[in-house]
DNA sequence: CGGGAACAAAAAGTCAGACTTATTTGTCAC
DNA sequence: GTGACAAATAAGTCTGACTTTTTGTTCCCG
């Protein structure tokens, strides 16, 4: 699951990158390159590169004289990858899935028109075999097939748009989805509404529609903060 | 301007980025770290911990017994701040800058819409102080101006949406706006219509009518989008 | 008593070289 | 051909010495 991780310097990164995350170091914090290296019991070097790496994520600056000082959540690269997932994998879990899925309200309705627009024919085909995938898994307490279908289609939404910005959130989406399902607000099974919904975006883009797609996946994003609760039900 | 490019790594590191994201090392490319720390002239440490950024960034993968090999340009951490900088920097800066408007123009008015229900008061003032700032500088070749309060406008709705993804896009969205200023379609006074917008979404914002503010803000990132041909002046 | 210049200390930055480990490739026997 | 074994290769790791920058202090002079 997780990209990182390979040799001493992954795992320094997978211990040190959601420590900061989580905010056990407060910002301002100061840490030194040769007690880090100590705590972690591997050489400066090694240290030194998983430094860096979370200096290029913005979640550290590295000053002589001074130290690896901790920089304020507001200054994180909270678009890179691993962030997300340390950060999702840490105590704001909710808060991180908040914004999130308000991200996705914004950028997948858009995703949708374009797709209708610019969609290939295979592509139309697979995004009609993802909803009739969540349709026969609608039901009867297969929520991992359903995911594992719900996945796919936002992921050739995301793909079909032709835009290479709305592409990589496809990552961004599977974890939003699977945190849905494992950890938050987990349904028996899944409303009915917003598989049909589903299957009739699919139909939107098949038939180049895209006023229509977008706004069915408008509806598709309202469900989704109105799960959250971060949208009233009304209107 | 550039965050980076302290120190021997940092100076590596913007001569090698770059010259990935501009395609000079085509996907599948090998590198040989003790090669590179030749070229670059520096020690195979300095060279290392260079590699190590760029993988965090996805721009390249490093296997034992194999060396550095670039990845296709689709696994590419798009947002990373630094990796756009890079790309607008480079050859395929038409190409970034209109994937950059399309994303501008699924958040924008979002933000803007959640805008109207979090501004504090201050910001509801600093956005009107742009919005001014916006029409003093409208006329007679005052670009700099008006493009210098334009990013703040613009900032500041994206601060104020509350939302942390939407608020980390402020550094895109500046880029974007100053490199239509300065390198692509400049007209010799910005269109009288898109001030009058922008004014008026300083007041929708004011008068907390969400729906108002999304739909000025969704007007304004439409002639974005027209400006470099993406949409179709009509409808 | 205050301000500025010289100095000392601290921590990151850099380098060179030796050694380890994983992975691939090639070879040989079965 | 297939399997196991051996060799080659390039990244990974460690160590220790040295350099550079920044900061804080001290001390002298105005």
């Amino acid at each position: 699951m997780s990209t990182t991780g390979r040799g001493l310097h992954g795992h320094v990164l997978e211990t040190l990158g959601p420590a900061i995350t989580a905010g056990e170091y407060p910002p301002g914090s100061v840490l030194r390159t040769d007690e880090l290296a100590q705590q972690f019991d591997c050489s400066r070097s090694v240290m030194r590169e998983a430094v860096r790496v979370l200096e290029s994520m913005h979640l550290v600056e590295s000053r002589r004289r001074v130290g690896v000082t901790v920089r304020p959540k507001s200054e994180w690269n909270v678009y890179d990858p691993q962030v997300i997932r340390w950060r999702l994998a840490g105590a704001d879990r909710p808060h991180q899935l908040r914004s999130l899925t308000v991200l996705r309200s914004a950028v997948e309705p858009v995703a949708a028109g374009l797709a209708a627009q610019h969609a290939t024919a295979q592509q139309c085909a697979e995004l009609t075999e993802c909803a009739l995938g969540m349709v026969a898994h609608s039901r009867g307490h297969q929520l991992e097939g359903y995911l594992f279908h719900d996945v796919a289609f936002h992921r050739v939404i995301l793909n079909a748009s032709g835009n290479e910005m709305f592409a990589r959130l496809g990552d961004v989406v599977a974890e939003v989805l699977a945190g849905r399902t494992h950890h938050e607000v987990m349904f028996e099974d899944p409303d009915p509404a917003a598989v049909t919904l589903h299957v009739q975006v699919a139909e939107a883009v098949r038939a180049r529609d895209a006023a229509r797609a977008e706004h069915l996946v408008r509806e598709i994003t309202v469900g989704a903060l109105q799960e959250l609760d971060i949208l009233a039900p009304g209107k």
